[in-house]
DNA sequence: AATAGCATGTAAGAAGTTACATGATTTC
DNA sequence: GAAATCATGTAACTTCTTACATGCTATT
């Protein structure tokens, strides 16, 4: 389902496009919350054209489709939106990594934790700079929260490996 | 992979545990990082005993099996997260949801991004409560996790509600 | 002429969800 | 004695990953 929505949510927001343009969308931007290859977007797309959640507007060269949401695809994302309750689950292999390093010893958790904080660090100036740039409000938005998540896993990082250190000192 | 290791972590921290006691532990602390339900965490332990990551240490009524990791499991553990470079991909619905709610309008999408910034907060309270009582460091560190991931939702959420407002206003 | 990027697809397998199934023990 | 919690398991299904497969177009 969710991956139905991302995909409904992507077009609503950008117009058209296709299979190939939407997996480069989810790199980008839509990589912060939600993640897909194309090996999954193409059949879904297909599925979802089935069923009528949206329609192909173009086909041009090398069989490429490019894809625009039906007003009863338009409906569903609403829906779901404003009615849906989302599931309360993260899956987030990086963030596991962060939560169990504190299991090894200062000498080895510490510097993994400050190259973690300085990765989060350039991130978030990147996104910061992407901010600066985009015309588009909804965009700006979603670069926003990208934004705040890598500050606080910076923060935290940053945090526990003083932490980590100040203990190591003292005893 | 990330299940394994998950739970070798959780095993490690905890010491001896059973699949109920990891079931609920996953449901705490781990779940903003990742998570599992029974029917995926009793098979998966069956596994890693069969090649060794952990041992049954205690075989109780109704069937109850308390495992623990071995020093295999240990060693796996240790390099994974020493040398592991960790996917970078997220899939959260929640935010998934919230990326894509600023393409309602205002009158729709300010009281929903309201209702999760006040839900962020309830959270990132609970956790700041959790972390004043904790003994243990490790999982002070994990639940200080979940608090700037809450704190910085809630920041996102309000400052996004904010801005759609404002923009409301003036047009 | 080679490399990078555009563009789509499928098959096999791994990971994760939903639903069913069972039964003891503790608390109210 | 009812409800909640402890405790484990499996089968069917959906979702996601990995790997293979193809071929055009633009740039260097």
């Amino acid at each position: 389902m969710s991956l139905r929505i991302a995909l409904l949510g992507l077009l609503v927001e950008s117009g058209a496009a296709s299979g190939y343009g939407l997996t480069k969308h989810f790199e980008l931007s839509a990589g912060n919350v939600w993640h897909a290859k194309h090996s999954q977007i193409y059949p879904e797309l297909r599925k979802m054209e089935a069923d009528g959640a949206i329609e192909t507007v173009e086909e041009g060269a090398r069989g490429k489709r490019t894809y625009d949401v039906t007003e009863a695809g338009r409906v569903e994302l609403r829906r779901w939106l404003v009615e849906h309750e989302p599931e309360r689950t993260i899956r987030n292999e990086a963030s596991l990594r962060m939560f169990l390093l504190p299991l090894l010893g200062p000498e080895e958790s510490v510097p993994l934790l400050r190259a973690e904080a300085a990765m989060y660090t350039t991130r978030a100036k990147r996104l910061d700079e992407i901010c600066s740039h985009i015309g588009n409000d909804v965009s700006m938005y979603q670069a926003r929260m990208g934004y705040h998540n890598m500050r606080a896993m910076e923060a935290w990082a940053t945090e526990t490996a003083d932490a980590i250190e100040q203990k190591a000192a003292g005893a």
